[in-house]
DNA sequence: ATCCGCCGTCGAAGCGCTTCGACAACCGGC
DNA sequence: GCCGGTTGTCGAAGCGCTTCGACGGCGGAT
């Protein structure tokens, strides 16, 4: 009767590769799974089989005899404001890793809530859960204690207690940004970050950031005012000239908005500032668009596809049932490109050869 | 020795819900799938045990019994040189609509490649595909052919034959532009359109898109000529200009590319050419895009959303072995914003009105 | 030689669910 | 009041795989 599974699925069932191979189905499962010794002969014979055969192990049966699926969920948020791009290169290096850890990714969406993770996790259709854009005090996260299955959380909650979680150290970049600009002599800054929708949403990265540039400009008595900023072209365009208007003594902007990177060059365009002469520019950003945008802009990159093998990694590492540390936190590295210069005091003549000769005045107590 | 599931699992399985609510394991299944008539009495017993103990089906179980693992696999392509808010849109709108049939969905990446399509659909990790990103001549075509699972692709290979396509109709909506400026009375217009990568990879739209502008064109007496473009700004302006240089005289441009929006816009300012009164612009592009964009732009969205629902339905349907239309192709509707405007006869006063004087000769025949 | 232990293989017992056939109990029609 | 047809429920047979215990055979230690 389970004589010829080619029959009922069209597929051939690891009976027909162990009656092809003269083996028993234990066999043929323990070369496959390497989880005893088997000699050399039989394992040929075997591996010959399948792919003679080209036998694929079901799915469903191996998940349910063995207790795991060999897919892990991906939480992404499809929602608007959040950065689109960084959110693709998460996920490619989330597939990507988890292929290499033969496990298969299943996507779901922030807005299922809460009840999609039960429902994926109690049924257990994957053995473990990535969850991305996780908030300060996030609906998912007293659910992801209780839930009993290994999950990692990219972003950072207010209590992390019980919890593994991966970030870049966004209060870090915030510090990092600053610092470079007040190394640079800048005393006035100001900080474009995101959406106000993402503040009052809790985001963590957007608060740790500004919490970073806050304290960093304190440290080094520069003064930073900061303003969310909407992803079109033109909210930005005004909350620019309002900051200038404001504070027309403004020498440095960090843009934490990816949308905004390029009209914020044409705004200041706009108001007569070249970047970098009259304002430096530092943009939290994906690399490629710091990279694209003229003048290239210094930036701090926002290492995704390394938080998504890391991701991944721990997670792994949890299915194993090692231990893992409770966070995760990713040095920022700041690359300078063209959009920042040193401060001037004194007016710029023309041509471009000056922004060399800033750099003389300016730079000459840079430590 | 099945007596107490939950002790293994920690999960209670239908043997479990079965003795609670006092009745046999498969009347706990035919309430679940009404595939039998059920007492009012009995139905309700089970589902106040269900919902007691906290009951959900092992989704292996259920796919290893019931042959469907109500899950489907959606194939993106994570590189560069399409358009990511655009797959993002997809992405978010299948998976939304698959939950909506009941069904999760599994992510691969394209460059799995057709060994990853196999891998899934012969182990039977999901019950159908979704392919994205569909080249002309498509390596993954002839699998899904042979596969035996139901799929639907999401662009148009060269031969439909036995597939399931659904797309925007590029071709008409590259029709639709040169339709709109002809209308308006320009007379030499230009596509600029996908990085030549795409292209180069004879991904459908591209090309389609081209065609349409052309055939148009042609039909309509307007001077056509197609430019493809990289995703930054640096290139996008570099090809603005030597349109510019090369035709003096154009009037409309029509872009398809969601990355080179704002660039051209900046390009044309610097070229002294205001947009829409020197020239029209209308963009293939999210409407997102377009509205957040200044001047708004007159623009064909990619339903993104409508297309990814349309495939799934679709799909859907395959899985019911209900018969399905070959190709499905969603009409564009062109949305009128404020990027596109009559073409001059007259030099426009203020300004430097040597771009509105250059049309005089050049477009006197306009009928 | 003899025994122990290891190596390589096998058979069988599930994993938790769906589904098929069986079968009481009950209905109305003649 | 007997029969055919529902209706509601049950039991059991798998679905295809993993894993555990068993066991024959062989080599090295005794």
């Amino acid at each position: 009767m389970s004589g010829r599974g080619r029959v009922a699925s069209g597929q051939p069932t690891i009976a027909d590769v162990a009656r092809h191979a003269g083996v028993a189905v234990s066999t043929v499962s323990y070369v496959l799974s390497g989880k005893r010794a088997i000699s050399e002969l039989t394992r040929n014979r075997v591996l010959a089989s399948i792919r003679l055969l080209g036998y694929h192990p079901n799915a469903g049966a191996r998940a349910l005899a063995s207790r795991r699926a060999n897919v892990i969920a991906l939480v992404l948020p499809l929602r608007s404001g959040i950065q689109v791009p960084v959110v693709m290169q998460f996920a490619t290096a989330v597939v990507t890793s988890a292929r290499r850890h033969d496990h298969d990714v299943l996507l779901l969406t922030s807005d299922e809530g809460p009840e999609g993770l039960r429902r994926i996790a109690a049924g257990a259709l994957v053995d473990g859960v990535l969850v991305m854009d996780v908030e300060l005090h996030d609906a998912r996260v007293p659910l992801l204690r209780e839930l009993g299955r290994p999950s990692v959380l990219i972003g950072l909650p207010a209590d992390t207690g019980g919890l593994t979680c991966v970030d870049l150290d966004f209060h870090r970049a915030g510090q990092v940004c600053v610092e470079h600009l007040a190394g640079l002599g800048h005393r006035r800054i100001a900080l474009l970050g995101a959406p106000s929708a993402v503040y009052d949403r809790e985001t963590g990265f957007a608060h740790r950031t500004r919490a970073g540039v806050v304290e960093a400009a304190d440290r080094h008595g520069v003064e930073a005012v900061t303003e969310p900023c909407e992803e079109n072209a033109a909210d930005v365009h005004a909350r620019v000239v309002e900051l200038f208007t404001r504070h027309p003594e403004l020498s440095g902007l960090v843009v934490q908005n990816e949308a905004a990177v390029g009209p914020v060059q044409a705004a200041l365009v706009g108001l007569g500032r070249r970047v970098p002469y009259d304002v430096s520019v530092v943009a939290v950003c994906p690399d490629q668009f710091a990279e694209h945008a003229s003048p290239r802009l210094t930036s701090v990159p926002v290492p995704a596809e390394e938080i998504g093998r890391q991701a991944v990694s721990l997670l792994m590492r949890k299915l194993h049932e090692e231990p893992v540390p409770e966070v995760t936190l990713l040095e920022p590295r700041l690359t300078v490109r063209d959009s920042t210069a040193t401060a001037t005091a004194e007016p710029v003549p023309a041509g471009d050869g000056t922004a060399a000769a800033r750099f003389c005045d300016g730079t000459a107590a840079a430590r």
